[in-house]
DNA sequence: TTGCATTTTTCATATTGCGAAATACATTTT
DNA sequence: AAAATGTATTTCGCAATATGAAAAATGCAA
């Protein structure tokens, strides 16, 4: 549903694209290799299938799916428990998708933050970005106590429902939030997600105003966060903190003091990363 | 050296072997697929390469490579700068990578390592971790001997009187070391006890510097123990492994064979869990 | 033992992936 | 400006090889 594949987007490179470039969609991917890695992400979305499941399931011919599966296998991309017969994701395709963290130094640089940030509220601490009209998590220092929020890194979310992911679109420009909310259904998760467009927007100015973002039991029920954007070198917003709890934890009551040193970590952060808040000076919108 | 890849081991599943399983090696995995996860592999071990070195590091048609990434590309797997013309690691691949972690435990995966090391070295096998700068237990195969060292599983053991503990202490960087050692009292155990730090010290970076820590009795008197740490991802030594039983049979003589088996089976568990062994690299201190 | 379900291999065939070379840009050099 | 350079991207014809159907092999249950 999301726009997350943007394959057929024409402007693709700067350089050298020769004529035909037009209209009908070309077929220049490789079909066999496509076919494999939507064998391995839908064995990844839902593990522990057998061959034959993922055969049926995916309308191809069990053949063609072992000898993929023993091919990631020999890689150890894919894994099989032989008791069971059943196919897993491997631990080489984590080391190897672990490796997209390198590519900027954000978590490195927020891993301090969000220790320092757990330590202050006693609650689980996140970073998260947004990708393909979603909230993607990419690390968090846990909380000590028994009763925790847990989103495992890499985990992916719905932004309209999500603190990180409202921070995220109460800073975004006009043109963008328009794009991402366009014809998208905002799906309901419990009472209090904010599913109609106008509640949503008027959330958001509030949050832009505020500075903070806070989810009230809006993906979960019993489940609150606050959440603050954190900008780049262009002042926008790329990636988000928060910390999350129990609503018995995080109530009202303390809402003022954990935005606070939310807010100073997702600044923490914006600087550490050498970005500038624009938000600080030109009062948009 | 080890085995974590029996990949070419014979006896691969359990149902469903034909005849011709002898002797030359098969080629029943895909080619072209495997090239491509080649490809994949060696971007994602050295990202922000361009098109044109990774097809002549890989010595392959431009073409091909070509073909292969934008692929992978229009999944997520890998993503494209077209301002830098460089290709990297794509979100999607830490989102299906990230998955492998929702499966099985340490314990899980260290089991079969374990039972496979106490079979090569015929003494009992342990699994620990550090908690609250202790050494916890959390698994062990026993030996079949008569005499054997038993630690159950949940047992706490000070670290600085432990394999596992100085496995781990000897790997742990500097500032953490430095807080686990201040204001601690070494506790004496046996005459064998290291209870002066500067001595527990220099043990330390001697167990660096040959990958394995041995315990001579320091805890308990007639028991020797071997032990080799474990990394997680992000090359942190978070777990230990170990053989432990009576000195009169882990005498110096098999030190050197006992040792290589403990050190094999912490890469392999190392590897089972996702994680990177940075000391392999970077000799730091 | 006999079925049954599933995995794994074989095999013939057409699909399609492949590389060389050509082409198209962007950037730098002359 | 024009040429040279370095890169990405496409075309094209052919051979490699991926593919699915069906057969074989196996484990499990009755």
């Amino acid at each position: 549903m999301s726009d997350a594949q943007n394959t057929q987007e024409n402007p693709r490179r700067a350089r050298g694209r020769p004529r035909g470039w037009d209209d009908k969609t070309e077929q220049k991917t490789i079909k066999s290799l496509d076919r494999a890695m939507e064998i391995f992400e839908y064995l990844s979305a839902d593990q522990g299938k057998t061959l034959s499941q993922l055969a049926s399931e995916l309308s191809q011919s069990p053949a063609t799916v072992y000898r993929v599966l023993i091919t990631l296998e020999a890689r150890g991309l894919v894994e099989f428990d032989p008791e069971e017969q059943r196919w897993y994701v491997g631990a080489r395709a984590f080391v190897i998708g672990a490796r997209f963290l390198r590519r900027t130094s954000l978590v490195d640089r927020a891993r301090p933050i969000l220790r320092a940030l757990m330590e202050r509220t006693g609650e689980t601490a996140n970073l998260g970005i947004e990708k393909g009209g979603m909230v993607l998590f990419l690390n968090q220092v846990e909380t000590h106590e028994s009763i925790r929020a847990f989103f495992p890194p890499g985990t992916l979310s719905d932004m309209h429902a999500s603190g990180i992911g409202k921070a995220l679109l109460a800073f975004m420009d006009k043109d963008r939030f328009g794009r991402w909310l366009k014809g998208r259904s905002l799906e309901t998760f419990t009472a209090h997600t904010l599913v109609a467009p106008d509640a949503l927007v008027q959330e958001l100015r509030r949050t832009r105003a505020r500075g903070y973002a806070i989810d009230a039991e809006e993906k979960n029920l019993g489940m609150r966060c606050i959440a603050a954007p954190v900008f780049d070198m262009y002042g926008e917003a790329v990636a988000g903190i928060s910390v999350s709890g129990p609503a018995t934890r995080m109530g009202r009551d303390v809402t003022e003091r954990i935005s606070r040193s939310v807010v100073d970590a997702a600044r923490d952060l914006t600087r550490a990363v050498g970005g500038s808040n624009r938000h600080d000076v030109d009062g948009q919108e």
